[in-house]
DNA sequence: GTATTTATGCAATATTATAACATAACATTA
DNA sequence: TAATGTTATGTTATAATATTGCATAAATAC
């Protein structure tokens, strides 16, 4: 019943910079034919929430965006990036369905298929901190059938399901 | 299709002081089995908690029990409550399953039918604030069965649906 | 009654997120 | 290209949420 290596789970085997590029582009694609504007630094701030290729906090986003500033010669900025410049790309990116927010962990993440109107629903290990993004049909409609039950008009899912992926199953906590 | 006034969002049609003290009854009688403490703190958030009746913020709860303290006469103790002691009863509440965190709010609600183990799923109100409790079977088993597909060991879950309940369609945000 | 465990008090601080206003970049049109 | 309007980012400050660490008190076990 494990699943298979190249599941859900994937976890190091797959191309990481194919898939964080491939990511980018079908943003911009995206962005263009919905005439808004990835600016760089959205740009960068999806960038590197694809880079960390886990859920990643707001705060972890800014370490990163300061840190490639220091990297990048000194041009005149003081330097410094704050909080709401990492929040309001944030936010961006969430209106254009470009990444997830996870709730239970405070945590942005990648959306595996931009551009559909979908409800997030995770797997997420306690174990390695990885998040598996479901396309369950039997989940939407489930939802949407209790939704319709209580008369409930449905804008916004989140479907977070906690535990361990088959890798660390049995194991202790390794983050 | 819309619900009956009955339905899962019943709002201010029912025995609310009524519904509190079946709550914590059935809290003391769950706490004695298991052989855990219901102490008059725990026992007093819990109150607060269901009191409210829509999800409740630990700083809100933090500030209900400090107004209580001042109430009571002056006991010695420099009186104010501090923010370990709400989340430790919180916590406590949460581990009996007596109460909910609703993730997205970053609040707190009490459990309609504790004791049992079970999946926390949600239907949040943007309008009013309210939250419905649901206790979907084909939800838990779409859950489940996605997880299995991947291998994957369930701990927690949490489905969080926001949206509008019948009484706040079509109309603009009360709270 | 003493030891042990559990719960709470208390101070400080960490983490996550937003408000309010200033400036800069871009876009449109004259 | 200058004037204007709009959108995005910079900047400072602060709000809201949550935890750590240690001291004290209360309950339980022996």
């Amino acid at each position: 019943m494990a699943a298979s290596p190249d599941g859900l789970f994937a976890g190091s085997n797959h191309d990481h910079g194919n898939c964080v590029a491939t990511a980018l582009d079908s943003a911009a694609s995206l962005c263009q034919q919905r005439g808004v504007r990835l600016t760089p630094m959205r740009r960068q701030v999806l960038e590197l929430v694809w880079q960390s290729h886990q859920p990643i906090g707001a705060y972890a986003v800014l370490d990163a965006l300061q840190a490639s500033r220091r990297d990048r010669a000194s041009d005149g900025r003081t330097g410094a990036v704050a909080p709401p410049t990492v929040y309001r790309a944030l936010e961006f990116l969430l209106g254009q369905r470009l990444i997830h927010r996870i709730e239970s962990l405070n945590a942005y993440i990648g959306c595996v298929h931009p551009g559909a109107r979908h409800a997030a629903q995770f797997l997420i290990c306690n174990g390695c901190g990885s998040a598996a993004e479901l396309e369950s049909e039997a989940l939407l409609t489930a939802i949407d059938g209790a939704a319709a039950d209580a008369g409930f008009a449905i804008e916004r899912v989140a479907v977070e399901v906690a535990g361990r992926c088959p890798d660390c199953q049995g194991a202790a906590d390794a983050r």
